[in-house]
RNA sequence: GCAGAGAUGGCGGAGUGGUCGAACGCGCACGACUCGAAAUCGUGUUACGGGCAACUGUACGGGGGUUCGAAUCCCUCUCUCUGCGCCA
């Protein structure tokens, strides 16, 4: 949610960042809202004025009791009364306006940053950095699923009859690997000095609705039965939540946090799960890092972040680079965003590992999450910011492909050797 | 799950129908003292909104109600604490 004031004083910024998105089709909410607003404001100082003659009206007759004088109470009750059926009237309109007001607002993207590719989609999204060499196979490398079961690590079948598409059971020294991954990476993230987390795997919904929109909760959230709970969709649910409503002192900012969870996404819509295998799945396990910081701060903060994935996937001698976000593809909370794409030399091309994005203060608007500017004085709105550290199966894909060797086993990076009891490869079942 | 107590500013915590946006304390800001600091003393300090301003409105967990008037009374929901039960 953007701040209303830049509506109000510069409404062609607005209309501009919306054609900037190809969202044309939301140009006339901008001059809808402004005339909303306006007349919020106008209803806003009618109902002040009333609500005035109230509170001198009750503290009169609150006098005139005291002194006795009981004729002259009960004809001031009677003007507050057609008084007060004057501010009940302007409250119902006011509630409507402002409902309106809230939804239209909710739908206005945040400004995006001056850098960000202008694209309408996915297909125009321009490729960033790149690091370490993406080197083709000397052999033909496996689909995913094949790997895993030639090295007897997953059992898809029995997760079916347990659970269903989209699950799996992860075995032996995959699991550990899986482990190792998230342990290291953890590990990795305390280095940089971030504060590890273990969040709520639950969440009410007042914080799912601050924290994505309608769309997102409907094709993502799985829902408790019977509670007010959903199960997250990313840990950056409950990290984020965490803040909601809260005023932060300066001095505890930057807020820098990485946190491990299992992530519930039922994967509606368009894209479903129509792959076989571990890329697409209603469960899996992710190291996520948060920042919250002030506004000055953010944009230094979102390229530590991604490059800190950067360097955990090169330490661990994954290819990866990093793939701009443009315009049109970017969610209507963020200011600027890229994944980190992993190579897979069975495709022969980059895919999605991970995601860093700067919400500048639309989130922390929705959410209340703001601290104190000692130099100003005031309470002001905080930035967030979240990224993937690693979600182990997707890694995992990028680390079979990467690390399968001639023989068909598969070479452990020296980085993750001690959480795997000292190994340096994965050998073949049997 | 049952019973009782409770939810008030950045934090702790008074306040049980009008003079309460809220005592007091902590914290914070500024000033004095000091070579400097600590301690001490003084002043200020709830938030959000409308208005050029004077000023003004709203908010005491959420929602609803009673009343001319609600932090205060009633209903309801949520959460927290204490005891009991249940289970590791």
């Amino acid at each position: 949610m953007i701040d209303i004031n830049l509506i109000r004083e510069n409404p062609e910024l607005v209309k501009a960042n919306l054609k900037k998105k190809f969202q044309d089709k939301k140009l006339p909410l901008v001059d809808e809202i402004a005339e909303l607003d306006k007349r919020k404001r106008a209803l806003q100082a009618e109902g002040d004025n009333c609500r005035a003659m109230r509170n001198t009206l009750a503290k009169n007759i609150g006098l005139l009791m005291r002194d006795g004088k009981k004729e002259e109470a009960e004809e001031a009750k009677r003007i507050s009364k057609e008084n007060n059926d004057r501010v009940a009237r302007i409250e119902e309109e006011t509630a409507e306006i402002e409902t309106r007001l809230k939804t239209a607002m909710m739908s206005i993207p945040n400004i995006i940053a001056d850098d960000v590719p202008v694209g309408r989609d996915d297909s125009e999204n321009v490729q960033g950095k790149v690091f370490l060499e993406a080197k083709e196979k000397p052999f033909d490398v496996p689909y995913h699923l094949d790997i895993l079961e030639s090295l007897g690590g997953i059992d898809l079948d029995a997760a079916r009859r347990t659970s269903g598409n989209g699950f799996y059971y992860l075995t032996g020294d995959i699991a550990r690997l899986h482990s190792a991954v998230l342990n290291y990476a953890r590990d990795f993230m305390i280095d940089k000095g971030f504060t590890y987390c273990i969040p709520p795997y639950m969440i009410r919904s007042d914080v799912v609705s601050g924290v994505m929109s309608f769309e997102e909760m409907e094709g993502m959230m799985y829902k408790i039965d019977g509670e007010d709970l959903y199960l997250i969709g990313t840990s950056e649910h409950s990290m984020i939540g965490r803040f909601m409503g809260t005023v932060l002192s300066e001095d505890s900012l930057p807020q820098t946090l990485t946190s491990y969870s299992p992530c519930f996404r039922k994967e509606k819509g368009a894209h479903g799960i129509e792959e076989r295998g571990i890329y697409r799945i209603h469960q899996f396990e992710k190291q996520e890092m948060i920042v919250i910081c002030k506004p000055e701060e953010s944009e230094d903060w979102y390229e530590k972040m991604w490059n800190y994935t950067v360097e955990l996937f090169v330490s661990m001698e994954i290819p990866v680079r990093q793939l701009i976000c443009c315009s049109g593809d970017l969610a209507d909370l963020k200011y600027k965003s890229c994944d980190i794409e992993a190579w897979s030399p069975r495709q022969k091309k980059y895919f999605e590992v991970g995601s860093c994005s700067n919400l500048t203060d639309a989130q922390a608007r929705r959410l209340g999450i703001r601290y104190k500017n000692s130099k100003t004085g005031k309470n002001e709105f905080a930035h967030t910011l979240n990224n993937t550290v690693v979600a182990p199966p997707r890694m995992l894909i990028a680390f079979l492909e990467n690390h399968l060797q001639p023989d068909g086993t598969v070479y452990i990076p020296e980085v993750l050797r001690k959480y795997m009891g000292g190994k340096s490869k994965i050998e073949l079942k049997n």
